[in-house]
DNA sequence: ATTGCTGAAGGG
């Protein structure tokens, strides 16, 4: 289906800040006073202040009012690995990022766009990208199913593959995410492979290191339920809401054919990921390995072996999913951490203040344009 | 829309 000019346009500027609809702008600025309006209202104050005085527009008001847990004010079912990494770092600014998508500076997309041509180059050296035009989220998901489907057997016989999905429940939030790189050893166990690529040519502060081991537990964590079936249809269904009954594009009907996979429905092929999860000999990820290199370079700066710590990642775990589940307000970081603000895109908007002792003065505040 | 929805990761 062709695009017109404007409507080019059109999506281009939706990507940005001005994205923001009435009712979300409303749910931002809802952040801090939700609580106290949402008690106001129990009493018949002076309705001067609502907007509007009819029943139907009261019932708005009081609709946003309600307290909702930042899931369902982002109106989300699931969340992505790299957020609970993002959150990792600083959960104000992932928070902020959440709200205020698309506000990165320039030099920031630079050297993220760098990072995901490198690892787009390592994955084209394994196999070739077909694109499949997909319509409905339940495409998507059939598409993420058939990728599975080919790796699996593909791991198993050349003994390595690259960006597989992953996904499952874990402390109650169900996490979506990719796997950079799993290959088999000389010694013959299963590795996990996170390659991570650096605009300057030094080792990460170990701040930036605890992110990443936070990342690729995530994945060991749900990569090893995946093929212990724990993560089941039922589950997979009940936390995307995806609908078996609809039908599947013929593009990725087509794909799958040419794949040779014979299935009528997203429910066939959530069977056919399950047994083949299960039923393939693949083993729980034995190591993971971190491999930080040079953009520019590519000189290797560092390799890193993890131990995986299942007990620290569940309750890291356990804290980020409770302030999703709105059980907690949102934290920035703590004063020694404080240096990141330096290169923080919402510094200048940023309400986290400090605690004890550090007056805002020592901050050298720094004009950020968001964008 | 009196309403709905998601490529994940990309680096600091």
């Amino acid at each position: 289906m062709a695009e017109t000019e404007e409507e080019e346009t059109a999506s281009a500027e939706a990507s940005g800040f001005s994205d923001l609809s009435d009712s979300e702008l409303v749910e931002c600025l809802d952040l801090e006073d939700a609580k106290v309006s949402a008690v106001s209202l129990s009493k018949p104050g002076p309705s001067s202040e609502l907007p509007g005085k009819d029943d139907k527009s009261l019932q708005n008001w009081k609709r946003r009012l309600d307290v909702l847990s930042p899931m369902e004010r982002f109106h989300l079912k699931y969340l992505y690995v790299t957020d609970l990494c993002s959150q990792n770092w600083c959960e104000l600014q992932m928070v902020y990022g959440k709200e205020l998508p698309g506000s990165l500076t320039p030099e920031k997309a630079a050297v993220l766009d760098t990072g995901a041509s490198i690892h787009l180059a390592k994955e084209l050296e394994l196999h070739d990208l077909v694109t499949v035009p997909i319509t409905t989220k339940e495409d998507a998901w059939a598409v993420k199913f058939l990728n599975i489907l080919s790796m699996i057997p593909t791991l198993q016989s050349e003994g390595r593959i690259r960006e597989f999905p992953v996904f499952g429940e874990v402390e109650g939030v169900f996490l979506v995410g990719v796997i950079d790189e799993l290959h088999y050893t000389s010694k013959g166990e299963l590795e996990l492979a996170e390659l991570k690529t650096r605009r300057r040519p030094v080792l990460p502060v170990s701040a930036q290191k605890k992110k990443d081991y936070l990342q690729i537990s995530l994945y060991k964590y749900i990569f090893d339920a995946m093929v212990q079936g724990k993560v089941t249809p039922a589950s997979l269904i009940h936390h995307t809401k995806l609908c078996l009954d609809k039908p599947l594009g013929p593009s990725v009907l087509r794909h799958a054919r040419q794949g040779g996979v014979s299935v009528k429905s997203l429910g066939d092929l959530m069977e056919l990921v399950f047994l083949s999860l299960t039923l393939s000999d693949l083993p729980a990820i034995d190591t993971l390995k971190l491999e930080y290199i040079h953009q520019e370079t590519a000189t290797i700066l560092g390799t890193e072996i993890v131990a995986f710590e299942e007990k620290e990642v569940k309750s890291k775990v356990q804290h980020y999913v409770a302030y999703w589940m709105g059980h907690r307000d949102p934290q920035g970081v703590d004063v020694e951490e404080a240096w990141k603000c330096r290169t923080c895109d919402y510094v200048d908007i940023c309400e986290w203040k400090r605690g004890s002792g550090v007056l805002s003065s020592s901050w050298e505040p720094k004009a950020k344009k968001l964008k």
